[in-house]
RNA sequence: CGGGGCGUAGCGCAGUCCGGUAGCGCACCGGCUUUGGGAGCCGGGGGCCGCGGGUUCGAAUCCCGCCGCCCCGACCA
């Protein structure tokens, strides 16, 4: 070891985000404010997050569609509450082609509307229930500050939205996109542990009835919300007019969802699982999971071999061989863009029948015997992205407290409080004097409350990003 | 938008107080020697000093205005 790459997250947690992106390759600010350029080795993980939730997305009945970019200004203000959220960060066009327009459009920030009203559309009979879309786009909200990938002008993500006969169905529905969909993929695929719980009224996306999140926690102690999952009711079936004669002749509202998960959660990888040496991906989502290091030419053969092998199991394995590059630069570099397993693979080695394995969730050189080493590979990858878990899951459990006063709500991580302890929504807003808020509500046992449950809940506070 | 900081080579910075025609480290290019944890030596290339105006014989430096970025808040996927 020599030099430190990165400043140490315990010095300065917010430059180390912006170092490990910067060293790693991830993204850099675009030219435009609050833009960003996402650079291959960044999408390359976003890349594995769509194709992942894609899967389960399209596994649980819904299909992908697409809808247009500007929306016409007056459908943000059909709803009411929809258009008091986002009016403070439209992007809006006046000019196009050189004339002012007739009606501004703005650039969407979410799509409830526009999809809103080709469902009125296309929705007759409850015989055209449920509606299950999904669109992958990019959405522009004017935030105030941007951080890369957290919160950017312009991000990538997937939005659902459904439509129902009933309230039951569309809950049914909202709860199965965060269970079956997002917990599954954000858990299960990123390592990130998450609670899943209700957003309090103060917390909850503008137009909803209710709202359900799963929040991560960082290695900073400040708390990320993962993605989110919403029970329109019939509030934008009433402003769009999505409604649908029922099996009896009546004529009735439809029940919408929404849900969406962004690139942000690629932001909430690294700052839950990398350390001061920089990225740790979990190998679901790691572009390369396994890279065979030549440390010199004489070993290229070998190493060439190892790799076909290796493929021939099914990892993403890339060889570096760039042998007229030092050695420790080559290392260092796999390290910052948290290659899950790196393979030294020198002349010594190949002398002796054996590699180097190099594991990037724990410390330590781990010499290996060639033989049969290939068809180790899938299980080895299955043990880091396990190992990067429990760690997560851990260092989350260390940073949540549990506590009967919001006067011993103070420093990072999760503070768990009764939700009468805390004084509900006048507590919740004088958290919010000190910078903490309520992530989510869970009930006692820990489980997801439904949209009424008012009693028996635990309110997750933290300072969120 | 409130508080704080900063804009000088791709990145990180010195130079600004006290005006004199731009420098350091890393990165990049070429050559040789190297390669098991960010290699060494030699030789190179690269700058509207954020933008606009003013003062001056002369401005990175002084004055005025503007823009942008970062950190801490409010807002949020």
């Amino acid at each position: 070891m020599s030099k430190s790459v990165l400043t140490p997250q315990a010095d300065d947690f917010p430059r180390w985000y912006q170092e490990v992106l910067a060293k790693a390759e991830m993204a850099e600010n675009g030219p435009g404010r609050g833009t960003m350029i996402i650079r291959p080795w960044g999408y390359g993980i976003w890349e594995l997050v769509q194709r992942a939730m894609d899967d389960l997305i399209k596994a649980t009945g819904h299909s992908n569609a697409y809808f247009p970019l500007f929306i016409p200004y007056n459908f943000l203000q059909r709803e009411a509450a929809h258009v008091e959220g986002f009016s403070p960060e439209l992007a809006v066009v006046t000019i196009g082609g050189g004339e002012e327009l007739a009606e501004p459009l703005v650039v969407r920030p979410t799509s409830e509307t526009v999809i809103g009203d080709a469902m009125s559309r296309w929705i007759q009979s409850y015989r055209d229930l449920p509606l299950l879309l999904n669109q992958w786009a990019n959405v522009v909200r004017w935030e105030l500050r941007p951080r890369l990938f957290l919160r950017t002008t312009e991000f990538l993500w997937q939005e659902g939205h459904t439509a129902h006969t009933s309230w039951d169905d569309a809950q049914a529905e909202t709860m199965r996109i965060l269970d079956e969909v997002y917990f599954a993929v954000i858990d299960g695929v990123l390592g990130v542990p998450v609670i899943r719980g209700r957003k309090t009224d103060r917390e909850r996306f503008a137009g909803a009835r209710v709202t359900y999140t799963l929040e991560g926690l960082m290695r900073d102690g400040k708390a990320l919300q993962m993605g989110t999952s919403h029970n329109m009711g019939t509030n934008f079936a009433k402003a769009f007019d999505i409604s649908y004669q029922s099996e009896g002749g009546t004529e009735e509202l439809a029940n919408t969802t929404s849900w969406g998960v962004s690139t942000r959660v690629v932001g909430g990888v690294v700052m839950a699982h990398g350390d001061d040496r920089g990225l740790r991906l979990p190998p679901l989502v790691s572009p390369v999971q396994v890279v065979v290091l030549a440390v010199k030419p004489e070993a290229l053969d070998a190493c060439r071999r190892l790799t076909d092998d290796i493929a021939a199991t099914g990892v993403r394995v890339k060889l570096d061989d760039r042998t007229d590059t030092s050695f420790g630069r080559r290392a260092v570099e796999w390290e910052l863009k948290g290659v899950p397993v790196r393979i030294e693979l020198g002349p010594r080695d190949v002398e002796q029948g054996q590699a180097v394995v190099v594991r990037r969730d724990v410390d330590g050189k781990q010499p290996t015997p060639l033989e049969g080493f290939a068809a180790g590979m899938p299980s080895m990858l299955e043990d880091v992205q396990r190992s990067l878990y429990d760690q997560a899951v851990a260092r989350r459990n260390e940073m949540t407290a549990d506590v009967d006063s919001a006067d011993a709500i103070d420093g990072p991580g999760f503070f768990r409080i009764g939700w009468d302890a805390l004084g509900r929504e006048d507590g919740e807003a004088k958290l919010a004097e000190r910078a903490y808020s309520v992530r989510c509500l869970v009930k006692s046992d820990g489980s997801v409350p439904a949209p009424d449950d008012s009693d028996d809940l635990i309110a997750y506070v933290a300072k969120a990003y």
